[in-house]
Order: C-alpha cells, then structure tokens, then sequence
DNA sequence: ATAGGGGTATCA
DNA sequence: TGATACCCCTAT
C-alpha cells in the first residue's frame, strides 16, 4: 500500500489551523487573547484524527472510499450553529479570564480541553474540503477523491501554493503571518468605519442645528398666529382656548427621547400609564433618557406649529353666519331623536359676542339642527359597579342587554354610554373582564419616567396630523440648508391663509357630502 | 348594536 | 395646565 507523503498531513494540518486561527479571530477582539490562545491550542486530537482517517484512506479502494464519502462517512456531524456556540461562550469567558490575568493552571485545562473538542470537531466539519485538497496535492492522478459534501467551510482558507516560501515556513510562521494579514484587514475596515461614522455624525449635528433653529422659528410663528386667533374667536369655555387652538402641543417634551417615536403606536391609548405615581414607582426601573449619557440629546419635536385652521379669521365669520345663536336658545330641550332622556341643558351665554363653537364638530351640530351637547354626569360607584356586574354577566360588547337589566339605575345613560364607561375603566384602573377574579386592578406595562409624560391622545393626534401636513413643505435639502417654502420671504400669513382655504374647502366638501347623505335618506 | 375615533368639560 | 371623564359621530 502506498504510503501517504509527509507533506500532505502538513497541508492538512496547516489548514485546519489556520481555519481555526481565522474563526477565532474572526470572533476574538483583542490580540492578547489570541497570544494566549496560540498556548492553548496544540491540536493533537485533530492530528489523530487526520492520521486514523489517512489510514483508512490508505487501505480502502478508490471506489469504496468515493461511495463512502457520498455516503455521508466523512459529511460533517455538526451543524456550524453548534460550533459555533460552544465557541463563542467560550471566547467570552475567555475574554474574561483573560482580562483579570487569571489564568489558572487548572482553568487552563479546562479550556484547553474544551478546544481541544471543538478541533475536532471542527475537523470533522472541514474534512471533505482538507481531504480534497490532500488527495489533489498528495495522489494527484492515481486516486478521484471529490468531496460531494454541501457544506462548505465558512471561512475559506487560501491554500499556499507550493511555490510560495510559507508552504515550507513553520506552523507557527505560517499562522502568525496570517495573523498579521487579518489583523491588519480588521484594523483597516475599523478606520474606514470610524471615518464613516465621524461624518455621519457631524451630518446629525448639522441637522439637528437646523431643526433647531427650525423649531424656534415655527414656535414663534404659532405663538403669534395663536394671538390673532385669540382675538378672533370667543370660545364658550375660554379655559380650553389653548386646547382648542393646539398650543398644548408647544409644550410637549422632546419626543425624539420616544424610543420608537415613529411607531405609531407607541401614543396608543393603550399604552399609556394609568398613572403618574404608577410612574413614579417605575422610574428606577427606566431612567429618565436625559439622564443618560448620550451626547445628541435632541430638541423639542419639530414640527409643533397648530395652523389653528378652524379659528381664524374667516372661519370665525363662516359660523357666526351659519349659526345664528337665536336658533340655538329655540333648540335648547330638542330631544335627539326623542330616544334618550335629556339631562338639563347647560347656560349658554348668547350675549355679546360670545361664540360658542371649539371644532368642526359643533359646527357640524349646529348646521344639522340637532342639539347642544348633553351637560356631563358623574358616574355614581352603584351605576359603576352595576356596569361591572353587567360585564361579568353578559360579557363585554353586550351592553345593550347590560342596559336593559338596569334601566333605572343607569336611567339617562346610553348603551354607548355604558360601553365608553367601560372603556375609560379599563384603560384607567386596568380593569379586566370576565371572571370575577379578574376585575382587579393589574400592574400597567408601560414603563416611563414622570419626568416625561408622553403626549396625550389629544396632543398626539395633532403632532401626526402636523407632522402630515407639513411633511412636504418643510424638509431639509441636501446642502443642510432648511426649505420653509411655507414660511419664506415673510410670506407666511399668505401661505398659511391658502392653507385655510382649503382646509374650508375640505370642511364644505364634508359637510355637502354629508347634505347629499340626508338628502338621499329622504 | 357595537367598536373605535375624536372633541371638550371638568378635575386636581 | 395636563389628564381624565364624559359625550358625540360614524363605519361596520
């Protein structure tokens, strides 16, 4: 029988190292590590390997071998994932051991011993490609060893050419060299990374300046608009002047602390904290992001600007002639549908110039001859408790039968009523429904510091329809410059009085469709 | 009839 | 003044 050459277990033995070495560093950061490895790894389990199975090699015929590799003797027993793994655990612990310069004797052979499994191993994973090789640089011509594995080595290994000086260096030579070469790769795309990363960051800083100044510059133009609109319209509850006009908005916290601020979820209702003590208890957990050590702590949002759309001016004017308020003194005690028992109406105050509209809503009200808005009351613990029982007795959604069981304990109340109750306890005191157990009141997952409260619904409904609105009117160009298209050349009160345009355009269009709608009923 | 979006009166 | 409680509208 022919005897392997020499030369081929070297090759072997070459490469199995060096695509060891090239894993290692591939995943090993600091050279120490590797230094200390290099002690560690002598790989005499892969030597044995490779010599019991150039032994078979050798006594088997050609074909008897080719039949045994296809049939899977030499395909390899892992899969990469479970080399990996091992692998990775043990380069941190390493890295542990490492860094505290602790390297027991007794440690040591730990992993040593550890290593030694996964050359193995890895051997086992690599044999196909090494033997490939073995056979082409050993037996060329006198035996057809192909390899049919599907797995390929994940890190190809550059073969040295037997011409090339460090086919005959040393192991060690060869390895350090090799080394060196990745080494210096590692270092290079490290560089080529941190410029990238140094001129992406002066971008950010850039814009975040612009947005800056931007933000500065809208605040100011809604404070001013917010004036003009003041003046122009009275509002029933002169306490929700700001509320009406949107200007809560202009003391929103700065949302880019918001992870995930562009998920529009993240403001659900049903993500918000039942409380601010209930924040409070939860804010060790989850600091405060101004607390932390980022450097780029971001402004204010920037798109804060209320147009105040249905208050202006003309809007104003549009309503006072299409609602006069004699119409509304002869409406007050109208019976929406005659369905539901009125409470008593509130006093409205038509002297003056008193205008009593706050939204489109009213508006639509006003135009359509139905009635003011029903005056509020309170939810007393009985009816609250009856609503529970209700819900445990005919489940969620069924509040119309829930109704029926009590119509003169929730005399007054809608089913609508009773359902928008249910929804406010179960969004307040995290209220569940369904076994009687259950209605208790559950730890809210929302994990938020008090120092900052996410916007209401309110506010957030109007930062998404600002943020909308203004999307393509405000960008930044690409010289880092800001485009105010909508505000340039103190043109501003122009622009935004086009904007009202078609807001009422929009507005008229609505509420022709919803005249169309009436008609057709008819 | 119900679910869910949304406005606003009122509370703390 | 922000947050909640209550009420209203409408698609399904």
């Amino acid at each position: 029988m022919e005897r392997t050459p020499r030369g081929g277990k070297e090759l072997g033995f070459k490469l199995i190292h060096a695509w060891i070495w090239e894993y290692v560093l591939k995943h090993t950061v600091g050279v120490n590590i590797i230094q200390e490895l290099t002690k560690l790894l002598p790989f005499p389990t892969a030597l044995q390997y490779l010599e019991g199975l150039e032994n078979s090699l050798a006594s088997k015929p050609a074909e008897e071998l080719e039949v045994s590799m296809r049939g899977g003797l030499l395909q390899p027993a892992l899969e990469r994932k479970d080399l990996e793994r091992p692998l990775l655990e043990l380069k941190s612990e390493l890295r542990t051991l490492l860094g505290e310069k602790r390297v027991d004797a007794q440690q040591a052979k730990v992993i040593r011993d550890e290593f030694r499994t996964l050359a193995a191993k890895a051997w086992i994973l690599l044999g196909p490609l090494v033997l490939e090789e073995f056979a082409a640089s050993t037996i060329a011509g006198k035996r057809s060893l192909r390899a049919q594995s599907s797995v390929r080595s994940p890190h190809p290994v550059a073969i040295p050419d037997s011409e090339d000086r460090s086919f005959h260096d040393t192991q060690e030579t060869f390895v350090d060299r090799r080394f060196e070469q990745l080494e210096g790769a590692l270092r290079a795309s490290q560089s080529e990374l941190q410029n990238i990363l140094d001129v992406k960051i002066a971008e950010v800083k850039r814009s975040v300046v612009v947005l800056e100044d931007a933000h500065h510059s809208l605040k100011k133009l809604v404070k001013d608009q917010a004036e003009v609109c003041k003046q122009h319209v009275r509002l029933k509850n002169p306490g929700t002047t700001s509320q009406c006009l949107g200007l809560s908005v202009l003391n929103l916290p700065p949302l880019a602390h918001a992870l995930g601020l562009e998920d529009d979820n993240m403001y659900e209702d049903k993500d918000r904290p039942s409380s601010n003590a209930h924040c409070f208890q939860l804010s060790s957990e989850y600091p405060h992001p101004s607390n932390s050590q980022d450097p780029y702590s971001s402004p204010s949002h920037p798109l804060l600007l209320d147009p105040g759309l249905h208050n202006t001016k003309e809007t104003a004017r549009a309503l006072e002639s299409s609602w006069s308020p004699s119409k509304i003194t002869g409406r007050v005690g109208f019976m929406h549908g005659g369905q539901r028992e009125k409470r008593p109406f509130q006093e409205i105050d038509l002297c003056g110039e008193v205008l009593i509209c706050n939204s489109e809503q009213t508006v639509r009200e006003c135009k359509h001859g139905s009635t003011q808005r029903q005056t509020q009351k309170k939810w007393s613990n009985e009816e609250v408790e009856l609503l529970k029982r209700g819900v445990q007795e005919h489940g969620k959604g069924h509040w119309k039968k829930i109704l029926n069981d009590n119509t003169d304990a929730f005399r007054g109340r809608t089913e609508v009523d009773l359902k928008d109750k249910w929804r406010n306890l179960e969004k307040y005191e995290r209220l569940q429904y369904g076994t009687t157990s259950s209605l208790t009141i559950e730890p809210h997952p929302y994990l938020r510091s008090p120092a900052f409260n996410p916007p209401n619904r309110t506010q957030y409904s109007r930062i998404r329809f600002l943020t909308q609105q203004h999307r393509d009117s405000i960008s930044i160009s690409p010289h880092n410059t800001l485009d105010l298209r909508l505000f340039n050349n103190r043109n501003g009160s122009q622009s935004l009085d086009s904007g009202v345009t078609s807001k009422e355009n929009k507005t008229k269009e609505r509420k022709e469709k919803k005249k169309e709608k009436k008609t057709n009923k008819r």
